[in-house]
DNA sequence: GTCTATATATAGATAGAC
DNA sequence: GTCTATCTATATATAGAC
């Protein structure tokens, strides 16, 4: 096995992989170690845990997708006063899709580990992120803050969680939905297209009359 | 130990905390029997497999639920025949609620458990519910899709499934959400509290624009 | 129906040769 | 930096005595 990318990297993408598809505690380094085909003791020479790839796998998106959503965030924000929270929303597509050329489907598997890694990870991940890049995470809660004044603090803390739940579930469970919908209604979605259909829902949700007054 | 439930029950009623707690995966037999001071081999004699156990823990939930869930369902359809849809939703938190009769702290239970399930079991619990109480389900679609006729069938299979998600997901990680509030906001709440609190949200998004106009 | 003891499988991690 | 071999822990499941 002459020429092919180093073996920190195959682990990842190895890894990335099939942590998305079948979750993190139901992947054994062994399975990850013989698709990537490397070494089994490689994981930890190069990780030291299988905790600490996790963690790597995630970093390798977030080191990219965090920074870049906050830059276009704050040109959106430079540009008006008054934004409108579904434009909050969309600006986030761009860093998101721009995953794809980072790595191939790597818009999927970054929503999808990020999915799986809030649900299974028992608030590990949500520490990590907190700690790691807690500063774009306010930036991103200011802005929503900011273009739905008349939500309380503590009612945005709620529906924004709400809409965390609504994306990590679906782009978690988007391979299976995107086959129901082509099978059901002959529907062929990518995840960009699930992305923009998600967004009008969210941003309805969260600028929801809490009244409890239907429409 | 001479008068005590039967070990059938004492291992469901162990094993579903611990499921609803940690999930699935990450909670071995050995815990379950422990909590439940029942032998380990008697899962195996009661079950036989961790996965029956999972989904007879399911299934005690399920029997009551889906039941009084349509049972409500028909009757306000019956009154009526332009029903909001938030009252759709709303209709179900009574069926939710009396769950707490049946079990302590029995609605929670049951929609983290629901929640976790969706997640981690890789598709299994979709079909196991879709197998075992398809009709149910599709009485809740149909009575959704009467209140919300404007809105195509394949554009409400997407928007039916971002509710199940912010549901879910929300039910998954509502103990550590109830504490967050808490912490950062001197809030307490309960899951009736959560769930009454969802429920506009979900209502608003099902009933999203999807033409990207923000309100 | 319940127990002990154990079979069997699979996991993460590491020592030590190369 | 990579390999083989193995340690250690923990899992599910079961055989067989009571």
């Amino acid at each position: 096995m002459a020429s092919r990318i180093d073996t920190k990297s195959r682990i990842l993408d190895a890894a990335e992989k099939l942590f998305a598809e079948r979750g993190f505690s139901e992947t054994s380094l062994r399975l990850i170690t013989s698709k990537a085909e490397v070494n089994l003791a490689s994981v930890n020479y190069h990780f030291g845990s299988k905790k600490e790839l996790i963690r790597a796998v995630l970093a390798r998106y977030l080191d990219v997708f965090m920074p870049q959503a906050t830059d276009e965030l704050k040109a959106l924000r430079a540009s008006s006063d008054n934004i409108p929270l579904q434009q909050i929303f969309s600006v986030l597509v761009n860093p998101l899709l721009q995953l794809n050329r980072l790595r191939p489907e790597g818009t999927a598997l970054f929503l999808q580990l990020l999915g799986r890694g809030y649900i299974e990870s028992q608030g590990h991940l949500r520490w990590f992120i907190t700690t790691h890049y807690g500063e774009h995470q306010q930036y991103f809660v200011d802005a929503v803050s900011a273009s739905a004044p008349e939500i309380p603090k503590a009612e945005m803390f709620w529906r924004l969680h709400f809409t965390l739940g609504t994306i990590m579930f679906t782009m978690a469970s988007a391979d299976a939905l995107m086959e129901i919908a082509a099978a059901d209604f002959n529907e062929q979605n990518d995840i960009e297209a699930v992305i923009r259909r998600v967004i009008p829902y969210m941003t309805a949700g969260v600028k929801a009359s809490s009244l409890g007054v239907d429409k």
